[in-house]
DNA sequence: ATTTAGCGGACTCACTTTTA
DNA sequence: TAAAAGTGAGTCCGCTAAAT
């Protein structure tokens, strides 16, 4: 921290104006080094402290969001009102926020019970002692529990069977591509810029939409085709980005087993068409598909 | 020496309030 | 009352410090 830097006007884009800098010098000279060392000790015990107390928040915001009430009017002018609140007490902006996402995720899931409807494979015991585990590795994490926040349910349940079964606990980096990949809100933009590299994922999506089942996804790519040419090339990689990308396992997830099994016997003639593809295409040297 | 965690700031988007 | 300005929430990303 550097005081005459932070009393130092700044342009539009965040650099310092340098008209100013003069005056911020004889401001800081005058001031004295006491005072900036005392400002400086400030600085140093908030953010100390602000760190200490991150799980406190994180255990307030659980709480808020353990206690039934009215959703409606009850939660959310509670929800405004800690939020504020939390701020005031010396929580900056965007901590708070993970802390409520974090503790919103983390209140949902240990209230979630047992359905053999949903969880073919477990029994209710099985699954309570997954669930707690499952919480006890990521609570002490809150920027890891707001990403789970944020991924929807085929994400997290993938999160929590791996750590059931091979012992995997995901880095934050692990999680935040995991989420990029199962969104819970596949519509979210904000802090996003318009355009830059992520043109190619806004390319994919309207494809993911139409693609919902196969007999749509010939028909969109014939007309592709006649209408306006996309490469070889373009095509066969987003092809294969489409389903390396794991959204059709995500889609697939939201149907009941008997509905799985049959989508996935429509893939299945869809290898038979692929392997007739290549044999006609032989003469043109096709390299393995893997 | 790399990788990972995590903070803070710039930025976007959706609302709300003010202004003309 | 429509447009402009302001506000708040929440995301992404660069950077430093810590861990491995």
């Amino acid at each position: 921290m550097n005081l005459k830097q932070l009393i130092t006007p700044k342009n539009e884009d965040g650099s310092v104006d340098h008209r100013y800098i003069p005056i911020a010098q004889s401001i800081v000279d005058l001031a004295g080094e006491r005072v900036e060392a005392q400002l400086r000790k400030l600085y140093a015990a908030t953010t100390n402290l602000e760190k200490e107390s991150a799980s406190a928040g994180l255990q307030l915001v659980i709480a808020l969001f353990s206690i039934p009430m009215d959703e409606r009017f009850e939660r959310s002018k509670f929800k405004k009102h800690i939020r504020e609140q939390l701020q005031e007490i010396g929580f900056k902006p965007s901590k708070v926020s993970k802390l409520m996402g974090a503790g919103e995720f983390y209140a949902d899931y240990s209230s979630c019970t047992f359905n053999s409807d949903f969880d073919l494979e477990s029994t209710e015991d099985e699954y309570n002692e997954k669930r707690e585990r499952f919480l006890g590795e990521y609570f002490n994490n809150i920027s890891k529990l707001y990403e789970l926040s944020r991924m929807n349910g085929t994400a997290i349940h993938r999160v929590s069977t791996d750590l059931a079964r091979d012992n995997k606990v995901y880095s934050q980096a692990e999680l935040e591509k995991l989420r990029q990949i199962y969104p819970k809100d596949v519509y979210e933009r904000r802090g996003r810029k318009p355009n830059r590299h992520h043109v190619q994922e806004t390319n994919l999506l309207p494809s993911v939409v139409t693609h919902e089942s196969l007999k749509v996804m010939e028909d969109a790519a014939e007309e592709n085709v006649t209408r306006q040419p996309e490469s070889a090339h373009s095509l066969i990689s987003r092809f294969f980005t489409l389903v390396a990308s794991g959204v059709i396992e995500q889609r697939l997830a939201e149907y009941t087993p008997a509905a799985q099994a049959h989508l996935i016997d429509e893939i299945k003639t869809g290898i038979t068409l692929l392997e007739d593809f290549v044999s006609k295409n032989k003469t043109v040297e096709v390299t393995s598909v893997n």
